[in-house]
This record gives structure tokens, C-alpha cells and sequence, in this order.
DNA sequence: AGCACGCCGACT
DNA sequence: GTCGGCGTGCTC
């Protein structure tokens, strides 16, 4: 017998191996087998009789049994293909690490029957929780039940809420255990041994009877997508197997993405009427031409001064950890000399620092270009924003919370004792249970400003939790110099309907997702000329295929020392297929332009 | 000549 | 991803 075999590795082909007399291996099983120099783990992904001259022969099996099933492995292969990533590696970012050495054993994983055959639920609006919650509580007597978190955090919270509601235990699968408990936890589920499942990422293909339901929690959270294989959005994974497997789904959302709004306008999803909630007082203060030399307007100041008086908390929220530096004799901003963005200023270690490549030099005292000695930080970092309150409200316990801050420490912990906490989007996570009285945007306006088709998602996303979070009777201050921006207007207005009405037009206008799919392709080289080379090439070849739009090569900085050029491309749905037949079995390039070229299938952010 | 390092390319 | 092979260039 001859079997196909992927691995975690950037290879994207099978290779095919014969399967000693007196071993038993079959579709969906984990085996070790020579690769290379060395024997590695892969997953077989089809077997049959052929021609065994030549190959070798597999080392053994890593596992009892197979992991997965047909289906499921079938799955994985639309996954890769969806993503440009290879096979082998989309396979290992989903399944737990094969044991050492097993003894338990392996039931086999069942292929799917016919489902149920209906749309996805989308669920937005007040107590989204408390309403999926009912829901699953309901649905789990009968099926059995996994549900996705964007993050750890959330992942043992839900973990822990749906064991009390259901009374059921409850087995947890996320990244957050030792890969023997994922593995362990992965039995129980697949022996049926436990019916309720919660996980992250890495349980999207955990083995839930079909027809299960399936639920994945804020759909349209970054951290649905992370770095690394497989490139693909865990929103659009779990909908692919909802569809195949014919389970109920559920997503969950305070702002959906345009792409699951607009499904929900087609019929593709269903949406399920809003519960009642709550709107705070939204002001919205026009800081246009007005002096920034104070972090809080006249209307911003006296809200906190009231609120603190009332013996209410504030949030001050800043969209950024750090601030730029500025000359303000000729306005010269300081910027990395590698990536080209503005690098950020740390009063406290006094340095500008690059977010892209981490790059840290000392603060100068002199304008490189002018010489001038009027360097000042430009813009509203938390260091400034917190510095700023903290001379103005000496009486009251000011802190702050931003990725530096909180790194390592519950952040709850220091908003308990604080009457005023100065931090970015994650302080908002951090107020439990309830939220401030009064939260104040120092300014949304550099998202606003991003270069990035999603800015006025992410603004209104940001708005939007910010709103949901503040405390009964409480109220949002937005300072702006966008007042009439229509992310701050639907916000303001609690008025979902209308922010994705403009957004979609703007989006079809100008062939943006969901309308079109985006494609990030970065290329690495060891020398500046031929990165640019290569990208000039792809781009030529690009040009050739038809039916894309291919934006201009562009630098981007240098990662590790390599230098790297970007190209953007637009495309139909079948953008994958298009791109995997010209970049063909591999991502390097040989020859004059050579390089390794990296895809990045519907990317989150263009900045 | 002998060796260290870095880079290429193949892996069934 | 990981490793071996081999070329370049440096040192004894």
C-alpha cells in the first residue's frame, strides 16, 4: 500500500511513502515517516495500491488511530487551498501535537451525516452573551457543543459559565494547557466522554458529533486571524464546516464585519433581532482649530471633574501606546530609517522606538534636519495623557494601562483602586463587571486617519465597545476633528444600520471587501535590488493572468534584516485558485530575482 | 590545504 | 521547517 503524506513544513505537495507488511494506516492518521535526514511527524491524506518502487517506507505511526476523519481531512485541504498555506502546516496549527507515546485509545472519528442544512445565526445587540448563553443551553441536551473564543481570556470564562449553566463538564482546548492535556481533552470529546467544548483557534476542529452546534464569539475580532499558518479567518473556517457538516452555528458580534453584515443582506446568514440595550449620552466635542496643547477640551475636563465629584470612575482612552516626535521649528517627524513610519517617544527610558521592526535609539535633544532645539512629542500617547491628567486632578489615583503597563499583571487589579485610568482598546476588557461612568476619547482620530480601507470599521468598532461597556447612566465624550464622520455619527446614534449603509457604499464604490478579496503578497530578498526586482516581476506576471487589479510594488522596511517589497492585489472569489496556479508548488523564487514570497489571503489591515 | 560560515535547494 | 552540500574567503 502506498500512502500521501503532508508536513509542517512550507512544502506544498505530498509526499508518498509504502507502508511496511503488518502496519495498518489509514486516511486521517498522524505517522512518522522519513523526511529529509530525519524522521518527522506528518498526516496521511490519502492511501491506495501503486507502484512502491522507489518510495520509502514509512517509520511508524505516531498515533493508535486516525485523528481525523475523511471529511474532516478534506476540510483542511479547502483551508490550505483558501489560504495559500501549505497543507501540512494548516493541518498542525489545528490538531493538538501528536503524543510522545500513546496509551489511550483512539475511537475513530465519524464523517459527517446529512445536516440540518440551514443558515448561520448572527447575533448583535444588547446581552448577545446572555441570549447565546439560553441558546446553547437549550441545544446542548440534545448535540454537542463547541464553542470558539478569540482569545484564552475568554475562552476559560465562557469554560466556566457554560459547566455551571449546563451542569455538563466541560472540556477546554485551547493553547493555554500543555499539549498532552489538549491532546487528552481531544479524546474525551472524540469518545464522546464529554459533549461541551470550548477552545480557541486551535479547536476548530475539534471533534464534536455532527450535526453539533458550533459558536464562534466575536466574529469580527482581530485575533480571530493571527500571524502564522493558516492565514485564514477562524470566522470563515468554522462557517465552511458548519456548511459541510450541516451544523448550527452562531456568531456573535457588538459590530459585525461588513463581510458578515453583508451575508446577513443576502440571506447567507441570519440575523437575529437585537435584545434591548442601553445607549449612554454620547457628546461629541469638534476639537477642529482648536490649540492642542492640552490632552482634555473645556467639555472633555468637565465631564471628568463631574464624574469624579459623583465618585464615578473614568476611562480615558488613547488610540496608541506611544507619540511621535516633532520638530517644532520645521516639523520634521522623526521616523525609523528603516521602516519609514513614525517611530514612538517614551519620556520615561527617553527614546523613540519603531513598532515595526523595534528598532530603539536614545532620544535626540537637536532636529536632525534643522538643528532647532524645540523637539516635542507629537500627538496623545498614554505616558502624555496620563502625565497631563495626573497635574491637573493631583487628589485623585490616576493610572495606566497599555500593552507595556499590563504585560505580565492582571489589569483589573489596578483599575479597582483607580479613579481615573488613562489606557488603549484592551483597558476596556479590564473593567469588570461593570464598566466607568464616563469614558473619554482623547481623540479616534488617528484610526480615522489610518491608511487602511478598514479605518472607519475599526473606529466604529472601537465607539461602538466603548458605548456598550460605560456603566448605567453614564456617558462617552468623543473629541474629534471629524465630528460629522459617519463612524462617529452611527455610533453616537447607536445606529448599526446606518454605519453599515454608508460603509458598504463606499466599500462597492471603490471594490473593496466584501465586494472584491484582497491579497497581501510580501517578498523577502537578501538585498533591497532584488526584492524590488522580484516584486517588479510578480508584478508582471500578475498582469498577465486577467481579471485582477495589481497595485504597484511598493517597499516596506526591512524585517530582520531582509529587505522586503509589497503588492497588493484585488480579485473575485476565486483569487486563491487564480494565485496558486501562478505561484505554483512553492513560495521561492530562483534565478535573478530570487526571494521567498509571502501571501496573505484577506488581511485584516493594509498598515 | 584546511576550515568556518552562509546560502541554496531538496526532501517521497 | 530542517539539513546536507558546497562555494567563498579567511587563516595557519
Amino acid at each position: 500500500m502506498i500512502v500521501d503524506v503532508v508536513f509542517d513544513a512550507p512544502v506544498f505537495h505530498p509526499f508518498s511513502y509504502r507502508v511496511p507488511q503488518g502496519l495498518r494506516v489509514g486516511v486521517g492518521q498522524r505517522v512518522s515517516a522519513p523526511l529529509g535526514s530525519q524522521a518527522r511527524v506528518g498526516l496521511v491524506v490519502a492511501a491506495g495500491e501503486g507502484s512502491e518502487e522507489g518510495l520509502k517506507p514509512i517509520a511508524g505511526l505516531a498515533e493508535p488511530g486516525p485523528i481525523l476523519s475523511r471529511s474532516q481531512v478534506d476540510l483542511t485541504r479547502w483551508i490550505a487551498g483558501e489560504s495559500l498555506s501549505s497543507w501540512g502546516s494548516t493541518v498542525a496549527a489545528l490538531l493538538p501535537p501528536a503524543p510522545r507515546s500513546a496509551t489511550e485509545s483512539m475511537p475513530a472519528p465519524g464523517d459527517w451525516a446529512s445536516g440540518l442544512g440551514e443558515r448561520p445565526f448572527l447575533l448583535t445587540g444588547g446581552d448577545r452573551e446572555g441570549r447565546l448563553l439560553a441558546r446553547l443551553a437549550e441545544e446542548a441536551e440534545s448535540r454537542g457543543l463547541l464553542l470558539v473564543a478569540p482569545e484564552i481570556d475568554a475562552a476559560a470564562a465562557w469554560a466556566d459559565r457554560l459547566s455551571a449553566a449546563l451542569k455538563a463538564s466541560v472540556v477546554r482546548l485551547d493553547s493555554g494547557m500543555t499539549e498532552r492535556e489538549r491532546w487528552s481533552a481531544w479524546m474525551v470529546l472524540a469518545r464522546g466522554a464529554a459533549r461541551v467544548a470550548v477552545g480557541t483557534r486551535s479547536a476548530l476542529l475539534a471533534p464534536a458529533p455532527a450535526p453539533a452546534t458550533l459558536a464562534l464569539l466575536d466574529e469580527n475580532d482581530a485575533a480571530h486571524k493571527p500571524p502564522g499558518a493558516p492565514r485564514i479567518h477562524s470566522r470563515d473556517v468554522i462557517v465552511e464546516r458548519a456548511r459541510r457538516e450541516g451544523s448550527r452555528l452562531y456568531l456573535t458580534a457588538a459590530t459585525p464585519s461588513v463581510e458578515s453584515w453583508r451575508r446577513a443582506e443576502d440571506g447567507r446568514l441570519q440575523r437575529v433581532p437585537d435584545g434591548p440595550s442601553a445607549w449612554p449620552r454620547v457628546s461629541v466635542v469638534d476639537v477642529r482649530g482648536t490649540l492642542r496643547s492640552q490632552p482634555l477640551s473645556p467639555a472633555l475636563r468637565q465631564a471628568v471633574k463631574d464624574t469624579l465629584a459623583a465618585n464615578g470612575r473614568v476611562l480615558l482612552l488613547v488610540t496608541r501606546i506611544g507619540s511621535a516626535m516633532a520638530c517644532g521649528e520645521c516639523g520634521f517627524v522623526l521616523r525609523c530609517p528603516d521602516c519609514g513610519i513614525a517611530m514612538a517617544f517614551s519620556r520615561v527610558r527617553r527614546e523613540l522606538a519603531c513598532r515595526l521592526c523595534r528598532r530603539a535609539d536614545p532620544a535626540p535633544d537637536t532636529c536632525p534636519t534643522c538643528h532647532g532645539r524645540q523637539l516635542a512629542p507629537l500627538g496623545w500617547g498614554t505616558e502624555r495623557v496620563e502625565q497631563a491628567v495626573r497635574t491637573e486632578f493631583r487628589r485623585y489615583r490616576v493610572v495606566r494601562d497599555d500593552a507595556e503597563v499590563g504585560r505580565g499583571r492582571p489589569r483589573a487589579m489596578s483599575h479597582d483602586s483607580a479613579d481615573v485610568v488613562v489606557g488603549t482598546r484592551a483597558a476596556l476588557k479590564a473593567f469588570v463587571p461593570r464598566g466607568p461612568s464616563l469614558i473619554g476619547f482623547i481623540t479616534p482620530d488617528p484610526i480615522l486617519r489610518l491608511p487602511d480601507f478598514r479605518a472607519g470599521e475599526r473606529a466604529f468598532s472601537l465607539l461602538w465597545a466603548a458605548a456598550e461597556k460605560v456603566a448605567d447612566g453614564g456617558r462617552v465624550v468623543i473629541q474629534t476633528q471629524h465630528p460629522t464622520h459617519y463612524a462617529v455619527r452611527a455610533a453616537a446614534d447607536q445606529d448599526l444600520a446606518d454605519f453599515y449603509k454608508r460603509e458598504m457604499g463606499f466599500r462597492s464604490e471603490l471594490g473593496y471587501p466584501p465586494f472584491q478579496r484582497l491579497c497581501l503578497l510580501t517578498v523577502r530578498s537578501r538585498t533591497e535590488g532584488r526584492a524590488k526586482r522580484l516584486a517588479h516581476e510578480l508584478e508582471q506576471e500578475l498582469r498577465g493572468l486577467g481579471g485582477l487589479t495589481v497595485y504597484p510594488p511598493a517597499p516596506l522596511g526591512r524585517s530582520q534584516r531582509a529587505p522586503r517589497w509589497q503588492l497588493v492585489l484585488k480579485g473575485g472569489d476565486d483569487l486563491p485558485a487564480l494565485l496558486s496556479s501562478l505561484l505554483g508548488p512553492s513560495r521561492q523564487r530562483r534565478g535573478d530575482g530570487r526571494g521567498i514570497i509571502e501571501v496573505e489571503m484577506d488581511p485584516v489591515d493594509l498598515a
